[in-house]
RNA sequence: GGGAGUUUAGCUCAGCUGGUUCAGAGCAUCUGCCUUACAAGCAGAGGGUCGGGGGUUCGAAUCCCUCAACUCCCACCA
């Protein structure tokens, strides 16, 4: 007698194994049947499964299953990100942890940690997503920095230097003094914080105690002061024109400028400007020709220009120049204020505004196809309402920093002789070559490659070519077959996160390097939040492990969870009653198997009852898979599984088993009987997508199959073959 | 400051171009049932003037205006 009770501990890893070994998830070029592809979003490579990779990978594994059943040659390409910035911050930690410090390495020792550390943790969120069931296309699997990959990023970053994209300039970037790395704009969290509003005296040159008076919160800038600036239409400070105000302290004049920038209203309408420390000061400063005096090391610490608290860090500094100031009476006042800061994504360090020579990609013109063929259409956002914000940034996109002072990730090819000038070349000694072009008389060749690394997003951005072939970017190269057939990819899913991220970026790769879209649908999903409609995250501790839900309830039932109640772009209420649903649902289906299964058929004509039945439900299953259908072309996944399950629970066991079901003991006739197994396959096919495990074991429960006879490449059900009468 | 979005049953959400499958689904709640597939189940019930106000219309959850609350993105005033 088989249990009520429905076990998937007991199938799920066997499926899976059968699923694998016997080739189910691989695909290759086929002329014969249509592509279809899907490149997962590279998890972190030192990263583990969470619940918004659960709900995103689900939805992945989704419409791949339903792709490869309607008979396409289904490609679900997985893989990982090195993602620069997290995954040396954690080797960097790890080594802390045994008492070494980076600064103690050299970049090759630092790197063989990377790697060692990389070979240890790099493939269990993969594991994971085995358990998962999600059915990848494992021998594809691809790492951002595996060297045929590696060498891509290399020859993009050649490629668009030449064509004049990429520029090396001094630029305010975003500083992290933690991490000693600049940030792209994307990187820094902007949180409001308490803080003071400090009015300083500053005085004027050749007055007799005239004072003007600015607002600042940051104090321990004024000796990187340049200019005093006031509005030009400012009656207050006319009279100042022309005159040089003094910075108290270390006594410097510096000149009293005029710039409508200014805000009267705000402050004391005086503004301090100070160009080597804030991104706008840094542009008035050029506008008016400005000293730019740096004043901070690059750990956030006062240098030797600053004249005081030289070693200090800065937020001591300014504590200790308040206090200072006030001593010699040119603190006037200090108001509470709150101010927007950066701060680092990954340090969370205050955010630096700094001056450094940076690695630059010009994204004005290369911007361009990537625009027009998503507010066209030609590339869909679901849901749409994202393209608001798609055209927003994309028309406003300021170039992109692609260098980080990091060393774990692809290293900048660029080769800097003794007097700072460089040359772009793949190895030293091409790079010699062209230097003999570039200063034919030079005496030294000697040559060292720039130390830093580019953007994780700069290797990532190639990722749906890359996969499938990644010597492509080289001159003249067609490309392999793989990448002709699978390239452009069908959907994308996604989180809206990452949508400027890697999405745009990625759509930008795509047009420039194969002039075509990377993908014709991009699936942006929600975060995944806990019940309270907090994010989850591992401080809250309101994260549940994936895995243990996986072993509570069976990946069938978690993956029903996940959809049962995320339509796209919303987020994701998480609740375990959602994948309690999912059980029960598994166990409903697993008990209609039970009772089918139990029945002597018996030689006779079907009651009239029965055929009642037969065609009633027959039109209700076409009228389903319709439905089906509908929700699929329109990626409503909940939407989806809502019919299937509807269909299931409802018509087909409560009311059609309900109708057929055979007195106890009794025989039911063989045509019912038939025709009730060959909708149990139908039911099983349509639910396969969702719930691959369950599905696949009661396929084989149901009749005898041959070996390579499972649902996975069962066909998908369509709403013709019931008008056939079988 | 600029832009976008959301507001429908206790909770999570469907309701596309305005009119009898428009007031829905799932969960939760309540009532009755351990009926030989399933209590992880079955049968049934209650619950919403569709955020407030105004307008267009023969007719509005659905279109327009306005107010309110919340969310997100971008930029950022020292």
């Amino acid at each position: 007698m088989l249990s009520t009770k429905y076990n998937p501990s007991e199938v799920e890893s066997t499926w899976y194994q059968f699923w694998m070994e016997n080739g189910f998830f691989h695909a290759k070029p086929n002329p014969d049947k249509e592509p279809y592809t899907i490149v997962i979003p590279p998890p972190n490579v030192t990263g583990v499964l969470h619940m918004g990779h659960m709900l995103n990978n689900t939805i992945q594994d989704v419409l791949i299953r339903k792709a490869r059943m309607e008979g396409k040659e289904a490609c679900w390409v997985p893989g990982t990100d090195h993602a620069s910035i997290a995954t040396e911050a954690k080797v960097v930690a790890m080594l802390r942890e045994r008492g070494i410090k980076k600064s103690d390495l050299s970049r090759d020792e630092f790197l063989k940690y990377a790697w060692e550390w990389k070979e240890k943790y790099g493939g269990i969120i993969l594991e994971q997503l085995k358990k998962l069931g999600a059915s990848c296309d494992w021998d594809r699997t691809k790492f951002t920095m595996d060297k045929d990959y590696y060498d891509a990023v290399i020859d993009v970053f050649i490629d668009l230097h030449k064509k004049g994209y990429i520029y090396r300039g001094l630029r305010m970037v975003n500083w992290d003094p933690l991490g000693k790395t600049a940030l792209s704009d994307d990187e820094v969290i902007r949180k409001d914080v308490q803080s003071k509003l400090y009015y300083i005296k500053y005085a004027i040159e050749g007055s007799k105690g005239e004072f003007i008076t600015i607002a600042t919160v940051r104090p321990e800038t004024i000796m990187a002061d340049a200019a005093i600036c006031v509005n030009p239409n400012d009656e207050r400070y006319k009279h100042l024109k022309g005159k040089k105000a003094i910075i108290p302290l270390i006594n410097r004049a510096i000149p009293i400028i005029e710039d409508d920038y200014v805000a009267m209203d705000f402050g004391t309408g005086c503004l301090k400007v100070t160009p080597a420390h804030d991104m706008n000061d840094y542009d008035l400063g050029k506008k008016h020709n400005l000293e730019v005096i740096d004043i901070l090391n690059e750990d956030g610490t006062l240098n030797e220009k600053a004249q005081l608290f030289i070693g200090e860090d800065r937020f001591i500094a300014r504590k200790k120049i308040a206090k200072e100031l006030e001593a010699k009476e040119s603190l006037a006042k200090v108001e509470d204020y709150t101010s927007s800061v950066g701060f680092s994504e990954r340090t969370d360090a205050v955010i630096e505004p700094r001056l450094s020579l940076q690695w630059f990609l010009k994204m004005d013109t290369i911007t361009k196809p990537a625009l027009k063929h998503v507010m066209n259409d030609d590339i869909q956002l679901i849901p749409p309402k994202f393209k608001n914000t798609y055209n927003h940034w994309m028309s406003n996109v300021r170039d992109w920093c692609i260098s980080r002072q990091l060393w774990w990730g692809h290293r900048i090819p660029a080769w800097y002789d003794e007097s700072g000038d460089y040359v772009i070349a793949r190895t030293e000694e091409e790079a010699i070559e062209l230097h003999k072009n570039l200063k034919p008389k030079a005496e030294s060749r000697k040559l060292a490659q720039e130390t830093d690394v580019m953007d994780t997003w700069f290797s990532s951005w190639l990722w749906p070519i890359a996969v499938f072939d990644a010597s492509v970017f080289k001159d003249g190269n067609k490309g392999n077959a793989d990448v002709n057939y699978f390239y452009p990819t069908n959907d994308l899913v996604t989180a809206p996160e990452i949508l400027f991220f890697w999405v745009a970026r990625m759509i930008i790769a795509g047009y420039e390097y194969r002039g075509k879209m990377p993908f014709k649908n991009v699936y942006l999903t929600g975060i995944v939040r806990d019940k309270q409609g907090r994010k989850m995250s591992k401080s809250l501790g309101n994260s549940p492990d994936p895995l243990d839900l996986i072993a509570n309830f069976g990946a069938d039932a978690v993956r029903f969870g996940m959809l049962i109640s995320s339509p796209a772009g919303n987020d994701l209420l998480y609740d375990e009653s959602q994948i309690e649903q999912g059980r029960n649902f598994a166990n409903k289906v697993w008990n209609a198997f039970r009772l089918v299964r139990g029945w002597e058929t018996i030689e006779v004509n079907s009651p009239e009852e029965n055929a009642i039945a037969i065609e009633w439900f027959e039109s209700r299953l076409n009228q389903s898979l319709t439905e089906l259908g509908d929700h699929f072309n329109k990626f409503r996944i909940s939407d989806a599984l809502m019919t299937i399950r509807k269909l299931i629970w409802d018509d087909f066991c409560s009311w059609y088993l309900e109708m057929i079901k055979p007195e106890f003991g009794k025989p039911i006739d063989k045509n019912t009987y038939d025709k009730t197994i060959s909708f149990f396959e139908t039911l099983l096919k349509a639910l396969h997508p969702f719930m691959p495990f369950i599905t696949e074991e009661l396929w084989h429960e149901l009749n005898e199959r041959k070996n390579k006879d499972c649902i996975i490449v069962a066909s998908w059900p369509t709403v013709s073959v019931f008008d056939q009468k079988i």
